[in-house]
DNA sequence: CACCGAAGTGAATCATTCC
DNA sequence: GGGAATGATTCACTTCGGT
C-alpha cells in the first residue's frame, strides 16, 4: 500500500488492483461495467450453487443475484480509493442500472444525478415489439449526503452557450475513424464509448490534474479524454488484447497545453470585497441612497461600510435580507445605484471594479 | 373475489382494494408510486420566493428498507391482478426508480424498455450544483420474459411520423388549463403528469376494451386518457380529496372516435446547436485558433466552449461582437478555421456536420 | 384588441467561508 | 465543530395587468 502511481494502465481482475491502492486517493471513478445482458454467465460465480432443471424465475433471481454480488464487490473497492471529495459514474441500460443504482444507494452513495445519454444514431427494433433503446442511462453520485464534490457549473453552462446543462444529453454513438479496430478491420471492442461522452463527464466533475480512474478500461476512452484534458489517469482492464489497443490509443493523445484553456474560473473564488472597501475607495461616498431594482426599499450608506433602511441597519446582505423577509440576499445583486444615465444599476459594478484593480484579466463578456 | 368492475374510483389502500379483485384481470396498470423524495429544508428561488415542493404525508419513509417494503408488497398485488398477457408501466426520478426496478426483476416481472420523459420545460437547479433534472424514468413490463404483450407499433410509429417509437419521450410537463386548480386556484395535486404521457403509454400498450388500472390515481390523468382513448378503467385513491377531484374531471371526458387526431407534426425549427457541442466531440479540439475571414482579429477554442482573444472572453457571438465593436455578431460566420487545404472556413460547417447528425430529432407533442 | 413587461411556477434529495 | 456571516443562483412557459 504506497503511493498511488497515474498515468499507467493495469491488468487484471479491477476489485483485486483497486484493492492494493492507497486509501482515498482518486478523484473521480468513471465505471462502464458488463451490462449483464446475458443472465448467468461468467461474472463471477463464487462458488457455483446453480443447480440444472429449476424453473425460469430461479434461475433469473439466481442470476441477479450473482450480478448483485459482483456489482457490490467493484462499488466497495471503488468507495475505498475514492476521496471524500471524489465522484463516481456509472453507465448502464435497463438490464443492470437498476441493480447499480439499488447497490449505490445501499453503500452510502449518494446520487447527484441519473443523467440520460440520447443517442441520436442508435439501432433501431428490428422486430417491431418495443421502442428503439435509443438511450443509455448514468448515474453520477458522491460518498455521501454531506459530500463536498467538484461540479464545474460555469464550465457545463459555457459549454451549453449559456444555458444550464440539462440530464439528458444528446449525443451520437461512437463510429467512423473514432471507433478503433482491429487489424481484420472488425471493431476492437463491442461497446466503445464516444469521447464526446467523456469529454463532457470529465469536465463537468474534475479539474487538471485530477487523477481519473476507470476499472473497467476497455478500449481506453476515458483514459485518452483524461489526458487530453489534462488529468491524471489510471486505467484497469482484464483483456490483454484490450489493453494493448487502449495503451495505443492512449500514447497518441496530445493534451491541451495551455491550462488556462481548461479551465472556467469559479466566481467563488474570486477575492472576496467588502462593502466597506467600496465606500473607503470613494466609489460610493457615505450618504449615498440605495434601493432594490423595483424602487420598493431604499436605504443610505454609513460611513463604516454598513447601510441603514427605515427601519433596519447592518451589511448590505443583512438588511436587504431584512426588508424583505427573507432568510438571506446578496446585497450586491439586490441593491442598486443612480447611474449618471439616470437608471438604476447593481452596486455589484463597483465591486467589478474593485476587482479589476486588483487583477486585470481578459473582459468577461456576458 | 367476485368479475371485476370497471370503470370505477375504489378509495383505500391499494393494496388491499387490489387483494379484492379477482387475479389476471387487468390488462395494463399505470403506477405512479410516491417518490421517497427526501427533500431537506426549503429551497427558495433567487428572487427569494419558496419552491413549493412535495411535503406530504405520503412521500415520507423510514429509509430505504422501508421503501422497498412497500414497493414490494404494492408489486406483488398488482402482479396477481394482472393477465399474464398485461403490462405494468411505473414512474419514477432517482430517488425510487433503481429500487423500483430491482423490485420489478426481483418480482419476475420482465422489463420490456426503459423509457425516459425528457421536459421541454423543467424546473432549473437554482442553486448551481447539479445538473438539471430534466427528465423523469418508466419503467414498462410484462409478467415474465415468456408472456406475450401488447405493442402497438405501427400507432407509435404512425405517431412519430413514420420513424419508430424511440425510448426518449419529449414532452412538457402539465400546466396551463389542463392543471386541476383547488377553489383557492392552488395546485389540486403536486405531481400531475400530463395526459399527451398517457396518451402515448395506453395507445402503445393497451387496446379499446382493454381493463387500464391506477393504483395512485391522484389526480386521475390515467383514467381520464383511458376514458377518452375507449379503454375500460380503474383507479384506486387513498386521499378523499384528490378522488372527488379525479371523479368530476373523468366524468367530464368525452371519448374521443379518431384517434389519428393525436399525431402532432415534428417540429420544424432547426436544433439550436452550443459551439460547445462542437468542442466536445472533437471537431475542433481546445487550443484551436479561430479568425476571422480577412485575419484581423483571431481567439482561441477554451475546453468549455467559449473562446478568448487578446482582450474578450465569451461565447462565439460575444467576442466576435466585441472585437469589432458591435452590438451584436453571428460567431458561426463571423469566425473561420484553417482548412485541411490551408484556406479559412467558416466554423458553421461545423454547426452543420453536427445538425446532420441530430436529423432524426424528437418529436414533442403540442 | 394587441402588445409588452412583470409575476408566477414546476416530483428538488440545491452553499461555503470564517471565526 | 458549531454558529454566524457572506453571497451565489433560474428556464420555459403561462397568466395577468397596464398601455
Amino acid at each position: 500500500m504506497t503511493t498511488l502511481k497515474t498515468n499507467r494502465l493495469y491488468q487484471g481482475d479491477c476489485i483485486d488492483i483497486l484493492n492494493g491502492m492507497p486509501a482515498e486517493s482518486v478523484d473521480m471513478i468513471f465505471a462502464d461495467p458488463p451490462y449483464n445482458l446475458q443472465l448467468g454467465g461468467d461474472l463471477l460465480r463464487p462458488n457455483n450453487t446453480r443447480v440444472d432443471g429449476v424453473d425460469d424465475a430461479w434461475d433469473r433471481f439466481d442470476g441477479f443475484a450473482d450480478y448483485d454480488t459482483f456489482t457490490r464487490a467493484w462499488l466497495g473497492a471503488c468507495h475505498r480509493v475514492l476521496k471524500d471529495s471524489g465522484t463516481l459514474w456509472v453507465i448502464g441500460t435497463y438490464h443492470n442500472i437498476f441493480r447499480v443504482g439499488t447497490a449505490l444507494q445501499d453503500l452510502g452513495f449518494w446520487v447527484l444525478n441519473d443523467v440520460v445519454w440520447c443517442k441520436t444514431n442508435p439501432m433501431p427494433n428490428f422486430r417491431g415489439t418495443r421502442f428503439t433503446n435509443a438511450h443509455e442511462t448514468l448515474v453520477w453520485c458522491s460518498k455521501g449526503a454531506e459530500a463536498r464534490y467538484t461540479f464545474n457549473y460555469e464550465a457545463m453552462k459555457a459549454l451549453n452557450e449559456g444555458l444550464q446543462m440539462r440530464s439528458d444529453w444528446t449525443l451520437p454513438l461512437c463510429t467512423g475513424p473514432e471507433r478503433l479496430k482491429d487489424d481484420q478491420g472488425r471493431k476492437m471492442h463491442p461497446t466503445q464509448k464516444p469521447e464526446s461522452l467523456l469529454y463532457r463527464i470529465i469536465l463537468a466533475s474534475s479539474d487538471p490534474g485530477d487523477v481519473v480512474l476507470d476499472p473497467f478500461l476497455g478500449s481506453g476512452t476515458s483514459a485518452a479524454v483524461a489526458k487530453k484534458l489534462g488529468r491524471r489517469w489510471i486505467g484497469i482492464e482484464r483483456d490483454a488484447r484490450y489493453l494493448v489497443a487502449a495503451r495505443e490509443r492512449i500514447a497518441a493523445v496530445e493534451p491541451v497545453a495551455d491550462v488556462t484553456l481548461l479551465r472556467t474560473p469559479r466566481k467563488r473564488t474570486e477575492p472576496r470585497v467588502p462593502f466597506g472597501v467600496v465606500v473607503e475607495r470613494g466609489l460610493l461616498p457615505p450618504g449615498s441612497m440605495l434601493s432594490d431594482a423595483s424602487g420598493r426599499w431604499s436605504a443610505r450608506v454609513r460611513a463604516d461600510g454598513t447601510i441603514i433602511s427605515a427601519e433596519h441597519r447592518g451589511s448590505i446582505h443583512q438588511v436587504g435580507a431584512a426588508v424583505q423577509g427573507a432568510p438571506a440576499c446578496n446585497g450586491w445583486t439586490f441593491w442598486h445605484m443612480r447611474a449618471d444615465t439616470g437608471s438604476l444599476v447593481p452596486i455589484d459594478l463597483l465591486r467589478q471594479r474593485v476587482r479589476a484593480e486588483l487583477a486585470p484579466a481578459a473582459t468577461v463578456l456576458s
